[in-house]
DNA sequence: CGGACCATTGATAATTGTCAAAATTCGTGG
DNA sequence: CCACGAATTTTGACAATTATCAATGGTCCG
């Protein structure tokens, strides 16, 4: 992990502008805000925050995608969230004093943004507004873990196949004239840990897919799906 | 449903006492904002806010319990909450002005207290304090979204099955020289559909756990667990 | 006491997990 | 740019678990 002060590549390109919870500021106000803020870089694989540790400061991604996961009493790993370029975490544990109660790894080389807990409090009385900004993420992000309860409830292996991929497409998707092309940002074995299944279900099910022409396998990476409207049937919606 | 204004019980037993979010107020100004409550009553089954609906006000529950689940694609339900006293929601959308992501549904008599979008909001302005705690209290709710998340994904049932009985112990449970004497808020199938199995699987879980001594059922609502530290194992603690 | 509802049990089918091996992909260094 | 080795993914065979269907048994109320 590499640490910069006031980095200077960031100047041009504000992390905080990035955050939705910062959108309600004028450029006068984030400029001083970003004096305020400190800058790291991880490398594939290490651990940004791990579970249990009482974290100090508010975390955004500037660039790059992490995982947030929990350790199953069966020694898996269970992925909560796949944070990406303007997400945020570890406000939580500032207000409450309660330790992380998941463990967030780079799965790319990450760029942070963060906000220590005085600063971040600072901010939260300066301009109230942020705290609505926040309770509004919050939900957002809660309907999402309601969703993939909802759907890691679902029985129908081949369903959860389907939203997890349209969750994808939105996220890492890019439309070209074949179709849309998923960028994953986890491994088979990711998949099978955020749905909850195993690796080999999570190949298996694909190759079904591929063979029934709803996927096209370009790459470990990259997923083509020529029409969205057949993982939506598949999803169930 | 039965709508009482400025209900005369509720006098003693002021029912936002109960809430975490307004703990930090006196009782000075708690009589305030009791003014700008009202009350209503539901019967078992009856359902208190549906899914797609736009609620406009904030709901607390005062008595009784509610489970709050979602429509599956393959026509189950998947409970995500099981709401007790003292326990809100609907504060999300709000904000959001989004429709309701589940289905609130009373598992016996409820009672509850409503507060309307506007008087919701002017409380914010007027006591900042609330918005941190409503801030901590989605930080909560949400790290047991993320544990209901991790054990649903465990695909060992029985560990989930000690994770919903530690829980509901927590929870629901009293305890006497016997043990722990768990007052189930929810049925057989309930218990099914949050955990995303089949009814009948629970039954026989259960049974099997019966048969090994380490729960007895005294009635389809009642389960005495003699030593719990056998649930924690079970669990996977 | 009777009926409606809920829970249990049994038998069987379907699905998924596990283990082992083969195939593919990826990254690195020549 | 290619080749090699490591890592990841896919596939196959089989075992284990759970869902489903059907029937029986209980329990709670009026």
């Amino acid at each position: 992990m590499t640490v910069h002060y006031n980095c200077a590549k960031c100047k041009d390109r504000l992390c905080i502008h990035k955050v939705p919870i910062f959108s309600s500021l004028d450029s006068e106000d984030l400029r001083k805000i970003m004096g305020l803020i400190s800058h790291s870089e991880y490398k594939k694989g290490e651990t940004i925050v791990f579970e249990q540790e009482e974290p100090d400061s508010v975390i955004i991604i500037n660039e790059g995608s992490a995982k947030a996961y929990k350790n199953t009493a069966d020694g898996r790993e269970q992925i909560l969230y796949v944070f990406s370029e303007g997400d945020f975490f570890g406000e939580q544990n500032l207000f409450t004093g309660q330790p992380s109660t998941y463990t967030v790894e780079a799965l790319q080389p990450v760029k942070i943004c963060k906000l220590s807990r005085k600063q971040f409090q600072e901010l939260l009385y300066r301009f109230p507004d942020i705290a609505v900004k926040i309770i509004v993420e919050l939900g957002n992000r809660m309907t999402r873990l309601e969703n993939a309860l909802q759907s890691i409830g679902v029985r129908n292996v081949d369903n959860r196949i389907g939203i997890i991929l349209l969750e994808f497409a939105e996220k890492y998707g890019t439309k070209n004239e074949k179709g849309t092309i998923i960028h994953l940002p986890i491994s088979r074995e990711g998949m099978a840990n955020y749905l909850g299944v195993a690796r080999e279900t999570v190949s298996r099910k694909l190759s079904q897919l591929e063979n029934e022409g709803i996927i096209q396998s370009l790459n470990n990476k990259e997923i083509l799906i020529p029409d969205m409207d057949r993982i939506e049937e598949l999803a169930g919606v």
